[in-house]
DNA sequence: CCTTGACCTCAACTTAGCTTGAGGTTGCAT
DNA sequence: ATGCAACCTCAAGCTAAGTTGAGGTCAAGG
């Protein structure tokens, strides 16, 4: 039991949940790298099974596949990430989720002052009149965005 | 002026910011309904000019143009959204936002855990050894998402 | 009347993140 | 030795939300 470390595609894909296709796709944007055998099939290490699944996680955190590459840089490998890579991911991660929920926090309570207001028809809602108080005063300038 | 009332294509692009082929885009996918000129030019209504300042906001919020147009039945065309329309809209809207503050606290808590248990070695960490706690067992079922 | 900028349609291209298919090879169990 | 599931590559297709370009028309001011 030494080639039984690693993993083929397939067993990697029900591991992580990913589709066999999907593993080549992030094999080919450099995201694993994993070994090959003489006959040119693709072996994995176990840890690429973290790897992967550390790929949802920050998928599923909003971060594109390219910023994911950057943020992996300095993991190696062959290596289990240790805790200050961990630490040093986790730390930017967690600030894109605090902007994002404050971002959303922001807007409910926009939401909220708009559902309290009536609105629509206002002048103060924040979050749907914003255009008309340019669009009345003239030639209005550009909005939102 | 009474033909002063609707908005040519352009003015309409620099009264709500979109791009004018945007806005084409829009009415192609049947979220706004200008009439014609009868040399073909489109012509809008004065409420356009909200209804695109509305799907823009719900854009922000992470709608797709599918789910606004779903949204926007009920809206009619000539006629300004009235208080009823926008409580029932932004009760969905509210709702989705709730879900994804919840979801992103959710994952923020668990990355706090993480952070401070050393994680990624160790089996406790929820957001990230998910995996291997399958993985280890055997012959692992799939994991996230 | 004529020019010129704004407008028209339709098709093709873009990016992200994959999936699907065709056509061929490998590796393991019997 | 052989069967066949799992694997390989490469190209093309898909969705969302538009943008870009070609080729042509409209409308308004001088």
């Amino acid at each position: 039991m030494k080639a039984n470390d690693l993993l083929g595609i397939g067993e990697l894909a029900r591991r992580t949940g990913l589709s066999v296709s999907a593993i080549r796709f992030y094999e080919n944007k450099g995201l694993v790298e994993p070994m090959r055998t003489g006959g040119n099939q693709r072996r994995f290490l176990r840890s690429d099974i973290r790897r992967l699944s550390f790929i949802l996680i920050a998928q599923n955190l909003g971060l594109s596949l390219a910023e994911i590459e950057e943020a992996m840089k300095g993991l190696p490998q062959g290596r289990t990430p240790n805790a200050s890579d961990w630490k040093r991911i986790s730390a930017a991660i967690r600030q894109r989720i605090d902007a994002q929920i404050a971002r959303l926090e922001k807007i409910r309570e926009d939401l909220d002052g708009c559902i309290g207001c009536g609105c629509l028809s206002l002048k103060k809602c924040a979050l749907y009149n914003a255009c008309d108080k340019w669009g009345e005063s003239g030639k209005g300038p550009r909005v939102l965005r």
